[in-house]
DNA sequence: TGTACATCAGTGAACGCGCGTTCACTGATGTAC
DNA sequence: TGTACATCAGTGAACGCGCGTTCACTGATGTAC
């Protein structure tokens, strides 16, 4: 979706827009409409409510973002180190062509603490699960903790992304690179 | 604060639960009246309004868990690993002891994207660049972007326990030495 | 090709209620004298 | 020790308005015949 054409995709790109940028809580539908330009009434055409609209949304993208990622992440085809590389590069493109849309997700995935994702939506957690158990089958680490390590390997290429929106971190053209670097160390792999 | 003695503790108490199970945004000031076994118009003795509040309770919370942590972190009596792993157990220890108000911690930080942390109040992210900037200094780590490591760390900090609080990964005793460990691989200390 | 009808995504005004906030009042506690 | 007054943290009822939602209506587009 480079521009939107219909107007239910501007609006959900304004929702998503303004989702990420003022919050959930903070975002009212007269928002989201005015943004979009059309009334508030255009959007019960689409959605049956306001957190209904979100939550699909939020679904919606994070599985598109999930997809691509994991397409790279668990292709066998490419070599270990290179396909967690080439997946932590497309996850940061992937940030700098679609801040919004990014944002909207690593903010909105608190914002529904008690609801769970629905049945097939990829979720990034088992993904990234799946690739330490994958690796360590394979003979690329050493046997650990494949929760665990799914879970620091998120943590520490998220974090810089989260950073850098909130203006703390810069991020230069190679910094995928050292974010690689400290992933495959984290992992124990043979360099 | 071990058991809230006075009425205003339990709001606050409260008010922290609620945020941290709810968010934001669905909890009412009515709920946390309730739980609190207070009327609504008793929270307006202590803070101007809803936003307010939360916003002064977060602060308040993360200048606290700050200070534990640097306390311990940026001490430079004790050996650079040492204090990295005593400082990640004692944010583990933290969470496990504390969990509602390290989860309102965690959850909160994205609750109001476009308010900047007042002067005074302690910032996990100024505290790890300053560990990762001692640690360069000190000839412990060879030298690197001590804000991007810094991130890095963080995030595979703090990235586990978000996933125990979404049932998503179980931690055990010695998970935080893992975690140690991880985090000087990331850091590339000698080892 | 023209007419009749269904569908769909919009408008714009009204609705209503949930929720934050206010306010007069109360009872307990502290202090001056 | 008793009286008068100030302060403070509560109550409980009312308020009001912001915001999500509804609804009758419209104009464009598609389809049957």
């Amino acid at each position: 979706m480079a521009r939107p054409n219909t107007k239910r995709e501007h609006i959900e790109e304004a929702a998503i827009r303004l989702f990420a940028t003022k919050g959930l809580a903070r975002t009212t539908i007269k928002d989201i409409a005015t943004a979009a330009g059309v009334t508030e009434g255009a959007l019960y055409r689409h959605y049956p409510g306001k957190e209904e609209m979100a939550w699909k949304l939020y679904n919606r993208e994070l599985d598109i973002f999930t997809r691509i990622i994991s397409d790279i992440l668990l292709d066998q085809r490419l070599e270990f180190q290179i396909r967690l590389t080439l997946a932590i590069r497309a996850i940061y493109d992937y940030y700098h062509a679609n801040t919004e849309k990014f944002a909207f997700i690593l903010l909105t995935q608190h914002g529904f603490p008690e609801d769970t994702l629905p049945h097939g939506v990829l979720d990034p957690m088992d993904m990234a699960v799946h690739f330490v158990g994958q690796a360590i089958g394979e003979g690329e680490i050493s046997p650990c903790d494949a929760e665990l390590h799914a879970a620091l390997l998120m943590g520490a290429i998220l974090q810089p992304l989260v950073m850098h929106r909130y203006g703390r971190l810069e991020l230069g053209p190679d910094t995928y690179c050292q974010v690689a670097v400290a992933c495959l160390r984290v992992l124990g792999a043979k360099q």
